[in-house]
DNA sequence: AATGAATGAGAGTTCATTCAT
DNA sequence: CATGAATGAACTCTCATTCAT
């Protein structure tokens, strides 16, 4: 994948960017590959040309996301303060972060991954809930069902991306630090300081 | 629609569950009247017979989940104390109660919903933010925004469908207290007593 | 057929008339047997009964429209004085009068025919042909191919039909003077005498 | 639609003429996507590649009926003598000069039109009415419904289009004068000389 | 590297007809 | 007599994919 000409970089990704506003704004039914190549100024022949088929279109769209945003997370987290709290509070933070100034990516990669069924990257919950029980087990978090708490806050980050368009003046600091302090609440983790 | 011969009502029943069936199992894009008309033991002209279109038949599905889980869920809450606080567990409780009865129904409707984007009753976050403001009105609840907790906790609770078959041995009552005990945390409302 | 109980004869005439009534209101491509079930009143699966298929059921509504109207004309035709002029301008008189009288059943009868391209009473040409033949023997009629004009005059006289509820004003008696003026002129008999 | 590879209109003449041939041989009834695509030679699939649906397919064929028919005939009439007799003698002669050697397309043509209702052209009666009152005024033509006749005339030209394939034998020059010859001694102008 | 052309599989719908009650 | 139920055939249309240029 590295070794590709600049046309066909250039092409894929403006394929890619196609893709996601066609099912952003026309819903994922509508994403016909003729469709999203007329979106991206080329013709369905030159779109298969570039990926074998619809599902490497798809693979592409959410890889291209899975990559940034791993990026993206991972130094965050890795540069917050090894405790459990901090850890979890980077994780959202750069999570929601993330999701503000990728929404449309974010909400196109979403549906592709609900139609298709698969996730590029592999668990997404494992991490999350292995942070939880760090934080149960040093006292940090309360007493819930890690596995079930983990799977929600999921959800809840992932539904955050539907709903940032809808409320246009919404600011992107309030939006994060709403999600970030309502799972905090939830797990017990919220009681340090500040007007969170 | 009151007046269905009896067999009419039998087979949009089954013809319904038929749906929900092939919905949950193997994915809405697999859901052709075809396919579903043979998982109800009969032929695609006869779905068609009994549902104007494929519209019809899926509106079918939303409206009988709906139908049944406001039923169950209304009696409830109007039954609850008439404080925020109650309210919002009466809700909480008995949609995640009613949730874990229709596993499958709330699944396949969700993925309808998603679909056609067609919400056969009207605003289900409208009530919930009502609940909440009024307890944050009375000092029940911390500060949050009430709008987004109310969407939060919607996705929550619809994520909840779709965790709660992916864990077999889980117990009914453990499920529906995580759920509720996380919420109510969530916008501060946990502090009553009680093993929650 | 003349032994039919009143009901069956009456629900028979029902399905006729309704079937007319939708041809010529939402044309003859919505025509479904449900459909001409509903407009009389009753069920595709009684229309069904008391016509073996579609196919009968438009061999019912010709063949009522053509008895009625060959037992109309004949008598007028019969009891003109016994010129080829005579009997043209009574043919056409009497065709025309009763083509206005019974303007919805014609026109359905037309579209019927012309989709099944079933004539039920035979070649509707023959007559004319040899009324214009005789004409031009005695020398009454001008020279002209009698074949050809034979079919315009019944294109001309079926068209009417569609043209006579089109003009809601339009007196009987002028569409009638008009049709017979413009054949008889066309034929080169219209030299007789009065206002025609 | 000046801007087509060679290929596309190609095919698409040739889907046209299999259109033709199928309603003409077998009934516009008969006349599906694939039976006109097989009669092309060509699959349904891309005979719906070239043209959108089958309306869009249906009005490329009246379409090219009545660019050819208009070029052919505003030709003829235009260079006819500016009287109201001369007119219409062009009108007439040019219309089933064109009909005899386009009989299965105009034939198709009214059969598509007769079931879509959609004439492209607009209305075909407005100058044919008017010819015939200009010759009225002053004077060429007789007394009659202006209206009426003109609606007779269009009937009895577009029927000429079923009978003329009907009499195999029939030499083009007899057909067109003996078409001519009718409606002009109907509309009382054929008192010109000659034995017509 | 690009694309027009071709095609088959499959979806939703309509509808005449058969049949049991 | 009447009708609800069931069904299969046929039709239009969409779309991913293959291929020749």
């Amino acid at each position: 994948m590295a070794s590709m000409t600049r046309t066909r970089r250039a092409r894929r990704d403006d394929l890619i960017a196609a893709t996601v506003r066609v099912i952003v704004r026309e819903g994922i039914a509508a994403a016909s590959i003729e469709r999203i190549a007329a979106e991206a100024g080329t013709s369905k022949g030159t779109a298969l040309y570039h990926f074998a088929g619809k599902e490497e279109l798809y693979a592409a769209v959410t890889t291209s996301l899975f990559d940034a945003g791993r990026a993206f997370m991972t130094e965050r987290i890795l540069s917050a303060p090894d405790t459990p709290r901090d850890r979890i509070e980077a994780y959202l933070d750069s999570n929601l972060r993330f999701i503000a100034d990728h929404v449309d990516h974010v909400v196109a990669t979403q549906e592709i991954v609900r139609r298709t069924g698969a996730v590029p990257d592999g668990d997404a919950i494992a991490p999350l809930r292995a942070m939880l029980e760090a934080g149960q087990r040093d006292g940090s978090f309360g007493a819930f069902d890690a596995d079930f708490v983990a799977r929600m806050i999921r959800d809840l980050v992932d539904g955050a991306a539907y709903y940032y368009p809808q409320r246009p003046g919404l600011d992107r600091e309030h939006f994060v630090a709403e999600g970030v302090g309502l799972v905090l609440r939830a797990i017990g983790a919220a009681d340090r300081a500040g007007p969170r």
